[in-house]
RNA sequence: AAACAGGUUUGUUUCAUCGCUCUUUAUUUUAAGGGAGGAAAGUCCGGGCAACGCAGGGCAAUUUGCCAUCUGAAAGGAUGGGUAUGUUUUCAGGAAUGAAAACAUAACAGAUAGUGUCACAGAAAACCAGGUAGCCGUCCGCCAACUGGCGAGCGGUCAUAGUGAAAAUGUGAGGUAAGAGCUCACAUGUGCAGUUGGUAACAAUCGCAUAGGACAAACCUCUAAUGUUGUAAGGCCAUGUAAACCCUGAUGGAAGUCGUUCGCCGAAAGGCAAACGAAACAGAACCCGGCUUAUAGAACCUGUUUUUAU
């Protein structure tokens, strides 16, 4: 099993992410929101992922890094769960923290692991 | 010695596991190496680099602002001096006040080019000022009258009072109906010119003119200077190429530092060991040099207050 987190698996086009904004289906664990679509794109991973922290909430760049460090690390640990169910199907991801203060990483861990487990137990081939 | 304030320096180290990013090497995932700060921040100055622009001149806009020396590419910084203001001390004096010294502060050119602002109070808050009370003159009425007193109108006046942070220089004399820089003397301030001292800022002195409130960190005037931008391009052994996207990390252990508590040793200063806790401000966005602001703990320096000892 790879714990390996690299730039192929981050979601960085901006016509991605319009388009994951104006057509995915949301789910909120506070204190992170989740937004997820099917898609299709080529490469060796079924899941393109990407971490938000809104200037909004945190005003600090060092405390927004530390936040999304956090978050990449969770996710980096237990993206298995999904890759396990997923096998052939596509899934863009997006994680936005929605609160303002400083986040431990168990705390992080705790909610971003309900999110997953929940999204690994719907049927892909519906959605 | 403690507490507080200010300044300067510093701004933890190391191991394991799992990762990120770049370079080189390998060619399909091996190996080696690099990977945040003193402020990376604010984007306030100066310079380089790059792109674009560029006949000449003007306007506009932005910046500079006592003097000398040193340092620096420049901006800036350091030291010394001058001026102004304030505080303290000492001296002189009956006092007002003056002189000297020390310390602190200063965006320290111009308020006599012009425009503007000056709350409340006050009659009036600034070109020729102003006319409330008071003072003086004049005229009318009344009292009944000691060349007078009272009231109203008109005029003169800022000496006196009153308001205010500030009322148009101060004292004395002349002058006048009463008064007034209206005139004179002395003093004070300002401007210009000379002389002396000083490299200079400036100081002293003398002559002439003048009496003009404060604010320029209000506009403005003077002075000295300045193409625009940091998208793109270029640059970068830290990355990224476009910003809701940006590597430099996570977990666990050990050591060190500081704090609290308990134990042991010691006359004391202190030393040893354990448990628990704490570790700030803050994340490169073209690159350097400054300025400004933020900063736990530790070390050093300076000042203030309190306590103890002499």
């Amino acid at each position: 099993m790879s714990f390996t987190f690299t730039k192929i698996e981050r979601l960085c086009s901006k016509k991605a992410i319009d388009d994951l904004f104006a057509h995915g289906k949301s789910k909120t664990q506070f204190p992170f929101k989740l937004i997820y679509k099917p898609s299709e794109f080529e490469s060796p991973f079924p899941v393109r992922t990407m971490f938000v922290v809104p200037k909004k909430k945190h005003k600090r760049a060092n405390k927004r890094n530390d936040i999304k460090r956090r978050m990449r690390e969770v996710y980096r640990l237990n993206k298995h769960i999904l890759y396990d169910v997923l096998k052939s199907n596509k899934l863009d991801l997006m994680f936005i923290c929605l609160s303002n203060e400083e986040l431990e990483y168990a705390v992080i861990e705790k909610s971003m692991l309900q999110l997953m487990t929940d999204l690994s137990k719907k049927d892909f081939t519906e959605i």
